[in-house]
DNA sequence: CTGAAAGCGCTAACAG
DNA sequence: CTGTTAGCGCTTTCAG
């Protein structure tokens, strides 16, 4: 019933040397022959086994992306990204996610490779006694790889923000709002964005001759349910309280702004939140969410160009850096 | 510096063959050769080609995964549910999005099976005069296939949800709280799931003994703008309005809202409003959102196992019919 | 228990 | 312009 390129060589009465040329568009077949074999290639609906092809031609046009969260939509923008320029490039994404657990990002990226995907683009975990050894091989070994964000301990192309600044810019506004008070619910503990922000959150509180209090800084997580409940906890009593909280992303500050009405906290009258990532849903949560504008589609786009460029360009691969831009978006919760 | 079989074969002073067998794990090796074989693999850190095998063994363990849009939300949980059981029988997945044109469905389809997936899942799209030479072809080869949501024309396996009964309950309990003027904002034209929402919706009218209007029957599409510039619309005049509008899913219905809610509209007071999925966010929109539950990640779940069986049994592929339950959830919103 | 040889479906020189 | 031949890296009989 399926045939390869035998079949149809036999069928058209040509060598298999000359149907690859005809169905590769290659040049030197003569027109006769062409038109003969295409349309023998037509009317048995003849497909090339594109993974025979690969394994002859050592490419399989396509890339394994790890993302960190497959429901995350943060990183299913980033997807997008990736996706889109790949399809239009004529490579397949491979989809992977490490869940947050670095055991799972490198066994995901191990199988990528082994699948003889041409490039790779991974959203890194950075666990600080990590000891990649499969990201140190993939350098060495100048594979096409590039991450969304950075991991600390190597060196490799990247497309990012600058989260610091970023962070910083978003407290310098509660700041210049009047707020003094002011907490940083952070993400995971094995987020390198979680802690840059911090990082900047910090300056800021710096810069503006604030005290940094312990107490403020809560580590919440990435999700929903992590802002809710630490915002459920924080505000529960009748203690002291801040008057604005940064969040790590636009999850936990929806999360958060539960909580806070739950409590009949009003936001922001009561208490400015914002968020981060700007993610979709940002606009029309219960209070639209101020937040910093994280690119994440451009990002995907951006690194899914340049493992493509790296993958054409074999021997020019070198370390290259993209830092998008991220810019506080005033709406309503702050 | 990438060595091969041939490479360790060597390394080791045995044949090929016995590496394969080796590294395949299979009987009738002496322990000490397996164990020389072994040693060498790991001092060299020798990866199989699994390319190179699946052409050999005709089984790439992987499936394609074609989806209608990558980031809505929806569609993500199914892409979650997939990957997961997937990545836990050892499959790996391609991601691949038709972004609602039924053309790009095709290719991708076609592209996934032309790089040997051992099976496809795919939420179809339906044009009403769709031919699909593609899953014709499939159907026909006994290629394992399942669809989640179904395609009119095609009779395969497919896991979903029954769509009529679902919106028929949604729009019943509207009229069981006294509403009789109900409006349906609709999704894109090509969808079943919005048509088959609308015959739920008027099935719930006629049964109380409603009116059918075409007035407030609404083209409105499947996004929040949609949503919200459909709302803009329908609610700016002082013309007759309904009291009620049962959405297509919830972003429609989140967009509405919001539009509502820029026109000073109270929801669920002056319009009740009920959306379809249940996706994350609904429970966080500026009205916490009665809905249905649409189980996405069951849905991909299912699908899943429903390929990999068929993988495993070639014979034995019949046209199963999974039927998941939807049920209303009720919050503020209507 | 181990190795030689054929083959998976395709591409890439190289002759003719 | 076309066909022959030799791989790509692995698995799988089948002898020995």
């Amino acid at each position: 019933m399926k045939l390869n390129i035998n079949d149809i060589a036999r069928l058209a009465n040509v060598s298999k040397a000359t149907v690859s040329a005809v169905i590769n568009d290659k040049p030197g077949v003569a027109l006769k022959t062409r038109q003969k074999v295409q349309d023998i290639v037509v009317r048995h609906n003849y497909k090339p086994n594109h993974m025979a092809r690969s394994l002859s031609v050592r490419s399989t046009k396509s890339i394994g992306l790890v993302i960190k969260e497959i429901d995350n939509p943060f990183y299913t923008k980033i997807m997008r990204g990736v996706y889109d320029v790949c399809s239009r490039h004529g490579y397949t994404v491979f989809l992977g996610s490490s869940e947050l657990l670095w055991e799972q990002e490198e066994k995901t990226m191990e199988a990528f490779v082994q699948k003889q995907v041409d490039g790779l683009i991974v959203t890194p975990l950075n666990d600080f006694d990590r000891n990649s050894q499969s990201i140190a091989n993939l350098i060495e070994r100048n594979f096409p790889l590039v991450m969304v964000g950075q991991i600390k301990k190597y060196q490799t192309s990247s497309v990012r923000i600058d989260n610091i600044k970023a962070a910083k810019q978003a407290v310098t506004f509660l700041i210049k709002n009047g707020h003094t008070q002011i907490a940083y619910f952070s993400g995971p503990s094995n987020s390198l964005h979680s802690e840059e922000r911090f990082q900047g959150y910090k300056e800021a509180l710096i810069e503006a001759g604030l005290q940094l209090q312990s107490k403020w800084c809560i580590a919440a997580g990435p999700k929903f349910d992590d802002g809710f409940e630490n915002g459920m906890q924080l505000f529960s009593g009748t203690s002291e309280r801040p008057t604005a909280v940064f969040c790590y992303n636009d999850l936990v500050a929806i999360g958060l702004i539960q909580a806070l009405k739950i409590q009949k906290i009003r936001v922001p009258q009561d208490i400015a939140v914002v968020g981060f990532d700007n993610i979709d849903f940002s606009r029309f949560a219960n209070i639209s969410l101020t937040t910093v504008e994280n690119p994440a589609r451009e990002m995907g786009e951006a690194a899914a160009r340049m493992v493509l460029k790296q993958i054409e360009n074999p021997d020019f691969i070198l370390h290259d850096e993209i830092i998008l831009d991220a810019t506080l978006i005033e709406r309503d919760s702050a």
